[in-house]
DNA sequence: CGGGGCTCCTGTGCGC
DNA sequence: TGCGCACAGGAGCCCC
């Protein structure tokens, strides 16, 4: 679900409504979802509900910050939960409709409560004792809104690649925060097809490409993020960018630009749409 | 090392 | 109506 804008819109909502509230309750109704970092900074392994909540009750909210897709829930101590969203994780504050249980539940001293829904449950949540040093996030590329992402970047990273432009992208160890849906709109606004070797692509389409990256992302955090299936905000309201794409889930129907229809293929396992008109 | 395939899950929508 | 399969926003791991 989550890509660069809906994290963003959820940090924004989550940000204003629970930075100085305590942790006093958390309700555990799907372990799985809880990780954890081995002492000697090894792989994530699985963390019980009890050493969890030994480790997070009682902690105050003093930030929440996000890195890519990854979304930050910093202590005044320091320490934080991280929380990786995946494809249909939702995190909503006094959510009580709900048709399915959240996995997770954390109840703030002033009665409000956030809640972890995941329907494909690919999502998780852990505890750091120091995010600053959490290999996960440090593995990470730049930030493609905060003015690092440059065509000379993109020329030094994509240097050598023969794998398609479209899977370059989704790699978050260069540019983190893109996913399907923005590489998707990203590569028709530039008129790159996404198959073309990233390494073979001249500097002015870099600039095209970067340009449209920018463009694509703020718009869509303008917007709320794209709510075409699971993504909802952290009030459980929907947002709006699925209004204004014009390649992703148009398969099958005509370019606005040029009227061919859009094609759609798959590139490493994703569903690639692109108009063979625009795009070269 | 780079690149592609598989895997973790559940739900939906399609063709037969 | 029912069944089986393909597919869905992600990304770590394994093998060549």
């Amino acid at each position: 679900m989550p890509e660069l804008p809906e994290v963003e819109t959820i940090r924004r909502d989550l940000e204003k409504n629970l930075v100085t509230l305590t942790i006093t309750h958390i309700q555990v109704n799907d372990p799985s979802a809880l990780t954890g970092i081995l002492p000697d900074g090894g792989p994530r392994r699985k963390c019980s509900s009890r050493q969890f909540k030994k480790q997070v009750l009682g902690r105050k909210v003093s930030r929440f910050l996000r890195r890519g897709k990854y979304l930050i829930l910093e202590f005044t101590d320091q320490t934080a939960l991280i929380f990786h969203l995946r494809m249909t994780g939702q995190l909503i504050l006094d959510e009580k409709q709900k048709t399915y249980n959240a996995r997770i539940t954390f109840c703030f001293n002033n009665r409000q409560t956030l809640s972890f829904y995941d329907q494909r449950r690919f999502g998780e949540v852990w505890y750091a004792s120091n995010w600053k040093n959490e290999p996960d996030l440090n593995r990470l590329g730049i930030e493609p809104l905060n003015g690092s992402l440059t065509p000379e970047f993109l020329k030094d990273k994509f240097k050598n690649r023969t794998a398609p432009v479209h899977s370059v992208l989704l790699n978050q160890h260069l540019i983190a925060g893109i996913g399907n849906i923005y590489a998707v709109e990203s590569l028709f606004q530039a008129g790159i097809l996404p198959f073309t070797p990233a390494g073979r692509i001249s500097l002015p389409r870099l600039e095209r490409l970067c340009t449209a990256i920018k463009a694509i992302l703020s718009k869509s955090v303008k917007h709320r993020g794209y709510s075409m299936n699971t993504y909802v905000d952290a009030f459980g309201r929907r947002g709006g960018t699925q209004h204004f794409t014009v390649a992703y889930g148009n398969e099958g129907k005509p370019c606005a630009e040029c009227g061919a229809i859009f094609q759609k293929k798959k590139i490493s396992g994703r569903g690639v749409v692109y108009c063979s008109q625009c795009q070269k």
